[in-house]
DNA sequence: ATGTCCGATGATATCGGA
């Protein structure tokens, strides 16, 4: 089974790269974030067509996460249980689904802003909550999985040159604890193989030429519980999948599991 | 020139967010 985990930023605007990539890259389970489009909108009858079933959670402009899946798509829950709120509101930045067996979780963690804004205090709270919902959920759910964009960087290989990061988020301690709180709860990151160059990044700015430059940042995560992590034949950063006209600014991250 | 892009606004350019 090929499971992977793409921040796609807006999944109407990537309907023929992601569509391509389905194709070529015959993933079972996608999770997706920053689809950028109300549940209502999600263009399911594409992926249908694909072979896909989907579900989708989304309120327009903002955030946004879906799974796609052609092994089964069961028990959809919404939101982490308590999930903190940004400005009132519950933003849709979780989803899970049971997917060939798997208890797959599609994350779009938040971003954090700078250290100093009220952002970084609700990633903070919002990386417990994931790992409170995450000990809960393994515990009716020995195959389960964590995917998706983490905006956390695990250490300073994760960054194209640490330097460059004084000051902002996405490397912080505190941001690192929370990953740490995953692994204290019994989940394992998977590390992907590089397709090219020594480190497998998953995002690189559309600024300043980032791509090009090969200054990228490994913040696009995989965990599991003990039980999947076992099977895992292969994982890899698709940075092939960054190039070309009309892009996400991330790569995919693509895990097999053996049968 | 943040060597850019996305979606929303009340546009026909500008803005917040990333």
């Amino acid at each position: 089974m090929r499971i992977a985990t793409w921040n796609i930023n807006s999944v109407n605007r990537r309907i023929e790269h992601l569509s391509g990539w389905l194709e070529s890259a015959q993933p079972d389970v996608v999770c997706l974030q920053e689809t950028k489009c109300a549940t209502g909108d999600f263009p399911e009858l594409m992926f249908t067509g694909l072979g896909y079933e989907s579900v989708a959670l989304g309120t327009g402009a903002w955030n946004g996460v879906a799974i796609l899946s052609r092994v089964g798509l069961d028990h959809v829950r919404d939101n982490l249980a308590e999930q903190p709120e940004w400005e009132g509101k519950v933003e849709p930045r979780a989803i899970a689904a049971t997917c060939g067996g798997i208890r797959v979780w599609s994350l779009y963690i938040p971003n954090g802003r700078t250290p100093e804004h009220d952002h970084y205090q609700y990633k903070l709270r919002w990386l417990k909550a994931l790992s409170e919902t995450a000990a809960t959920e393994l515990a009716v759910h020995p195959d389960l999985m964590l995917l998706g964009d983490f905006n956390v960087a695990p250490t300073d290989d994760d960054v194209y040159d640490i330097e460059a990061f004084r000051d902002s988020t996405h490397v912080t301690d505190q941001e690192r604890a929370g990953l740490k709180l995953l692994e204290s709860v019994g989940l394992t990151e998977i590390e992907p193989r590089p397709l090219k160059y020594d480190r497998a990044f998953t995002f690189w700015d559309y600024r300043q030429l980032c791509f090009p430059k090969n200054r990228g940042m490994r913040i696009d995560l995989v965990y599991a519980t003990p039980a999947v992590a076992d099977r895992v034949t292969d994982a890899y950063a698709d940075r092939e999948a960054r190039k070309g006209k009309s892009a996400s600014d991330h790569a995919p991250v693509v895990v097999d599991l053996q049968d």
